[in-house]
DNA sequence: TAATTACATAAACAAATGTTGATGTATTAT
DNA sequence: ATAATACATCAACATTTGTTTATGTAATTA
């Protein structure tokens, strides 16, 4: 991959971050590096296959992610707990990528599109597969798989913006801990 | 308000969620209504102000809702029960304003913008003390109040999108029931 | 009856947009 | 030395965009 290449991606992701894939245009993006726009093609193909770029290469760190954690030994709630650690890892190593993951997939297009809600699909149906043995040795509560899995991922979908973009007052350790008190724990104080 | 207005704005709601914003058109709007361009200008001042009305109104709905939980006699818990009727009542009622709400308050501008934050803050604010208050009578768990906050507020935020917007296998009261299980006694199965 | 209001159409515009083509230079690989 | 590669510039393009102006009609209100 080109030096340059990789300065634009980099360039771009904090760009389109920040104003919003449709509303960051090719000027913005050729003011931003310092070039002419009809140089900005020459790192990359189109203003989609950008887009595409950021939103696979992000995906396949969570599918790898995914796939690692699904293949180990440990059990429902132990998996689950990586995958929040999944979550919390690339939340604070690739923030921007996650924000775009989140708020800018309705912009692909076409068989990219489909390509993209299918991956996402492959990724929920994976933690589902793992709450659903977590409910069958009851080790989980029983109540409706779909749910559950919203409201797990749910929790740990924004992460990037509150806790990576933000000042955060703890260390990665300390939030994981309480997010998994949270998930598995609920918020009501049983101590008393 | 006018009868026409009226109908433009549930258009232009149905089609402004299904495309995104900056993606919709004045055209796309016109075909829809089946009207010509600038016959969309009778009915509202600018694109922009159609999606300033859209946010503010359902804005004004979690302000009143949330304004009328805090001055209410119950305790924190249940205060925070009714934050989640709250939102599974708008859920289901208006799942198309919400999800705007969510997903496109970034292409407000200038001061209106400025407006949206902070009044979401607001939102957020008020969310956050009836949290403190359980924090310090000790019914909810001691952890990072921000945190606590987000957690709370991102099992419910996107609450519309998997169960308004999709076929849900159950009504209301178990929706809500389940949420809360989920919220205040977590995910793992104590009773064995 | 007169005046205001709600709604419609057609034509046009100025700005912004993604993209291309032609051309050139400097560096690297063969 | 030659060819390929990476990078740069300038001008231009065809569309698309939100918006306006001018004009008209039908219904409601004063």
């Amino acid at each position: 991959m080109n030096e340059k290449h990789q300065i634009f991606y980099e360039t771009s992701l904090k760009l389109v971050y920040k104003k919003g894939f449709k509303a960051t245009t090719m000027r913005d993006l050729a003011e931003e590096m310092g070039c002419d726009v009809s140089n900005i093609y020459n790192y990359i193909d189109s203003k989609q296959s950008l887009l595409e770029e950021i939103l696979f290469n992000i995906n396949d760190l969570f599918q790898e992610g995914i796939d690692l954690i699904r293949c180990s030994d440990y059990g429902p709630i132990d998996q689950l707990k990586q995958v929040v650690r999944l979550y919390v890892n690339l939340s604070i190593e690739r923030p921007l990528e996650l924000s775009l993951l989140t708020n800018e997939w309705r912009n692909l297009k076409g068989e990219k599109l489909e390509l993209f809600i299918s991956e996402r699909e492959k990724f929920e149906h994976k933690v589902k597969s793992i709450i659903r043995e977590g409910m069958r040795k009851k080790v989980l509560i029983e109540m409706d798989l779909k749910l559950a899995t919203f409201l797990f991922l749910s929790a740990l979908r924004l992460l990037f913006d509150k806790y990576a973009l933000t000042e955060n007052p703890f260390n990665k350790i300390e939030l994981e801990r309480q997010i998994n008190r949270y998930i598995f724990q609920g918020f009501t104080n049983n101590s008393k």
